[in-house]
Formats: C-alpha cells, sequence, structure tokens
DNA sequence: CACCGTTCCTGACGGC
DNA sequence: TGCCGTCAGGAACGGT
C-alpha cells in the first residue's frame, strides 16, 4: 500500500523515466481513474496531449508531473494518486497490456510508455491548475486538490512546532489526526503504527494531552520509519505496490509492529496486539505503548 | 468548524 | 470444487 515512502520512489522513478518528454497520446480505459477529472475523459485526455513533462513533484501521498508552458513556468499539471493498490509503470509500448490497466500516456519520442494500472481503483489521475503554496509563501506551486493538505514531514516547510500546537488543539486520539491528511500529510495505516511504536505512545491517546516532548517522538518516528523504507526502496505486502519499474520493495520485511499480531515486540518481547479502529488494524505493543487511562477513538 | 462514520473497489483467503 | 463472507484501506463526502 503506498504512503509516502513508496510514493518518493515512484517519484524519482518517473523523474529519471518521463521527464522532459512530450506526450503523444493519452488512453483513459477506465472512466473511474479520472473520476476526479470533473470535465471527463475527453477533456483530461485533451489537456495533457502535446504537452511536455517537467519534474515531477511530491508532497505526502500525492504526486504531479507539472507541464511545461513555454517560455513560462508551468501553470498545470498532471495530478496522481495512488490510493490503495496503484502502480505507475514504464516499459516497452508494445509489451501486453496489464489486467488492471486504466490510463495510458504515450510520448512523441516512441520510447517507453506510461501506465496507470490500478486493481480496486482507490486512486486516480486528473489534469489541474498550479495554485501559490500557503507552506512555501512565495516560493512553489502546488496543485489545486493539493492546496488543503499539510507538509509531509520529509519536506523543509514542515513546521515542527505549529504541527504540536495544532495536535494539542484537537479533540481526538493521535491515530486518527495522524491519518489526517490536513494536518500532517504522506501518513497512513501502517506508518502511523510504525511511527506510534518509536515514539511510545498508545493510537488511543488524546491529542490534548501531548507533550511537545512527545509530539516531537512522533514526528521523529514517522522521519525515521519513513527515512529508512525509503532507503530499501519502499514497502510492499502483496506485490501491488511496485515501482515504476515494476520492482517490489523489501521494507515489509523490516516493519516492528504492523501486520505483527501476536509476534514479540522487537523491545521487550510481549506479543504484539491487534486492535480494530476505524474499521481498520492497530498494532501495537501492550507494554510499550500502554493504552491511556482516557482514551480517545 | 471540528469531528466521525460511510462509501467506493477487487482479489485473496478461510470455512464449509 | 465452489460459493460466500470477510478483510485490506485513502480520502471525499455528508451528517451531527
Amino acid at each position: 500500500m503506498p504512503e509516502l515512502p513508496e510514493v518518493e520512489v515512484v517519484r524519482r522513478g518517473l523523474d529519471r523515466w518521463v521527464t522532459g518528454r512530450t506526450i503523444a497520446a493519452v488512453e483513459v480505459l477506465h472512466p473511474r481513474a479520472v473520476r476526479r477529472h470533473a470535465a471527463g475523459p475527453d477533456d483530461f485526455a485533451g489537456r495533457l496531449t502535446g504537452r511536455t513533462v517537467t519534474a515531477p513533484r511530491r508532497r505526502g501521498k500525492y504526486l504531479w508531473l507539472p507541464l511545461a508552458d513555454e517560455p513560462d513556468a508551468a501553470s498545470e499539471a498532471l495530478l496522481a494518486h495512488l490510493g490503495m493498490s496503484g502502480q505507475l509503470l514504464v516499459g516497452e509500448p508494445d509489451r501486453e497490456r496489464e489486467k488492471h490497466l486504466r490510463v495510458r500516456l504515450t510520448f512523441t519520442d516512441g520510447g517507453h510508455d506510461l501506465r496507470f494500472v490500478d486493481q480496486r481503483t482507490f486512486g486516480h489521475l486528473m489534469a489541474t491548475d498550479l495554485v501559490p503554496d500557503a507552506h512555501a509563501p512565495g516560493h512553489g506551486l502546488v496543485p489545486a486538490p493539493v492546496a488543503h493538505i499539510g507538509a509531509d514531514p520529509l519536506e523543509d516547510a514542515f513546521d515542527e512546532d505549529a504541527f504540536a500546537k495544532a495536535l494539542r488543539r484537537r479533540r481526538t486520539g493521535i491515530k486518527r489526526a495522524l491519518l489526517d491528511q490536513t494536518l500532517i500529510s504522506g501518513v497512513g495505516n501502517i506508518y502511523a503504527d510504525e511511527a506510534l511504536w518509536r515514539a511510545k505512545l498508545h493510537w488511543a491517546r488524546p491529542t490534548e494531552t501531548l507533550t511537545r516532548a512527545e509530539a516531537g517522538r512522533v514526528l521523529a518516528g514517522a522521519r525515521d520509519v519513513m527515512t529508512a523504507a525509503l532507503e530499501v526502496g519502499g514497502t510492499s505486502f502483496d506485490s501491488l505496490y511496485v515501482n515504476v519499474n515494476g520492482e517490489s520493495g523489501y521494507f515489509d520485511r523490516s516493519l516492528d509492529v504492523y501486520g505483527r499480531r501476536d509476534e514479540p515486540c522487537r523491545r521487550c518481547g510481549t506479543p504484539i496486539r491487534r486492535d480494530e479502529f476505524m474499521n481498520r488494524s492497530s498494532y501495537s505493543c501492550p507494554v510499550c505503548q500502554p493504552r491511556p487511562r482516557r482514551a480517545r477513538y
């Protein structure tokens, strides 16, 4: 399941394979893949055709390819969110079509094509305007649908003090807050559990009771685990996540709590517990991460 | 406004 | 063998 490190791996792959190339044609094979492009599949294709892709950017789990507008800087972009099972694949244009191929882009140089493949169709592509970035005033641009999300923990613009203060203003549990992309982006279910294990905090800990030091530990935990995942090319559990060349990451072998129900905690040996939370799973160590007296779900 | 439950989707898997 | 229920989850959306 692609979270920030996996999306970053994809971004790096795209930078190598598509930057500077001009889009020749766009095929939308499944309209659901572009459902967030309100003007429809034909408009989506029309906006991309003939445009030249510039260096890919990312914030949290969103990835975008700015489209050159010579002589000015790009004012539009191809925006991608991989959802649960989305892949962006680059390869020989005449290779076999994947079962869940949703969108295909070819380039004027006749070289490798770019394919959006997505089994569960939670991901999407769209063409969108770029708007000023509230997190870096006077500098960058971000796609309009990305404007409302927070900075991610691996970018310079991330304001740690503002994050800690915003957490304390919330009246919810820490894991809910971590999954709220407006507060901090790029953290999904897997890395939320990993960050909380590293910070030794229970997922239902009320945000308003977090000290500045504890907020700092959560953030450091998120940064550390994401950086480690990036170094090994991203996490993969079921081969649905792959980088742009179709190679899976290996980070799942390094996870400390996620998916490790009843296995010993790597710090204290206590069996990892699994709780139900938001109709999904939360994994934690009962000893390292004691349940708070007052829990917020 | 803040918070939270529901919803979209397909394939793997376990039980019978 | 095959059918069916359950599970996986990001984020938009609507209700409170």
